[in-house]
DNA sequence: CCTACCGATCGGTAGG
DNA sequence: CCTACCGATCGGTAGG
């Protein structure tokens, strides 16, 4: 057994904030995670609210990135949403608890660092707003679409599936991905 | 003033509840928000694990309300799903704080009101399947649809709402419930 | 519903 | 990373 990491910490905190969330989780549950006293944390970080920040800045990060990959593989809008959808569903699988914690436990941050967090959060869904309106004004997408609110759906749809996708059932992660695409598909150009 | 009523405390810790978690609401907090000592709720509740229970038992009482008024109120399954459409948005706006910490603090119930917490969303949930199920086989929605994951994005997309509909903006109650209701219709029966 | 209080646990620190 | 510890706060109770 080796010394821990503060990448280790941090994963550790990621695990535990997800399971039983920020004010959930003591710094001695994370110490029996990691198989160190709580106490023993503080030689690697600052204090609790230090793990949060890390822990969702990581969440955020990996969101952003897989944004920027969606806009530099296509030129097309349709295609670029279906990478916007394809790539968020894989950070929710490859990166679960960070994920997680980003979506639920943001809230906790103090003040400076959750206003950051909020407008990281509100320029990751201006690129689906933007994405969607794209189509529509290619005439792709119905016309009488409202990006913004679109926009706000698909998210809810994307972020709601690490609540009950467990990657064990029916349902594979290209399944998924197909089904979810096809669903927003129809419901951003679709007539009914 | 006069003295507080069981119901006046659920309701405070419901508000307490939805915006701090119940992790993050100590019993001296919901005696400061409602004007008495901490240790003087317990004149009025057994403990901190009963208030999760009043508050979230009430919170899945309101939707399963409206999903026995939806399928009483109609026959047709695409008029059913808007109203089961339109009764979540109405719970979700009147009832917030209960909705919000039903959805979102469940978990940290114990083990046997979980469990039952549980069953009973899934039910409410096999409400929306068999609905959209209805719909496919009388022909209404597309053939390939899988009625499960259709219920679960319909769901996503109503219970995201509590996280950034604040009912001062530009869209009405009344817009909201339409164009959820019309891009749910696309997705479930549109062509694309 | 308040006074007065309890043991347990919390985040965190000094020193090694 | 552990030993030993701190003040603050936690959920909760007895008695009025």
């Amino acid at each position: 057994m080796s010394r821990l990491s503060r990448d280790d910490i941090v994963a550790g905190a990621g695990r535990r904030f997800a399971l039983y969330g920020y004010h959930g989780t003591s710094m001695r549950d994370l110490g029996d995670d990691l198989g160190i006293l709580g106490s023993s944390i503080y030689a690697h970080i600052g204090g609790k609210q230090e793990l949060l920040v890390a822990v969702v800045e990581r969440g955020a990060s990996f969101f952003e990135t897989s944004a920027a990959h969606a806009l530099d593989s296509a030129t097309q809008p349709l295609e670029i949403l279906r990478l916007l959808i394809s790539g968020h569903i894989d950070v929710l699988i490859e990166h679960r608890s960070e994920a997680r914690t980003y979506l639920t436990e943001s809230f906790f941050l103090a003040e400076d660092e959750r206003t950051k967090i909020i407008a990281a959060r509100d320029a990751y869904e201006q690129v689906f707003a933007d994405t969607i309106e794209a189509a529509r004004d290619a005439g792709e997408a119905r016309p009488d679409l409202d990006p913004r609110l679109a926009a706000i759906y698909v998210l809810s749809i994307l972020n709601a599936i690490e609540r009950w996708y467990d990657g064990h059932g029916r349902v594979s992660r290209e399944n998924l991905i197909e089904d979810v695409s096809s669903f927003v598909r129809r419901g951003v150009c679709g007539e009914a």
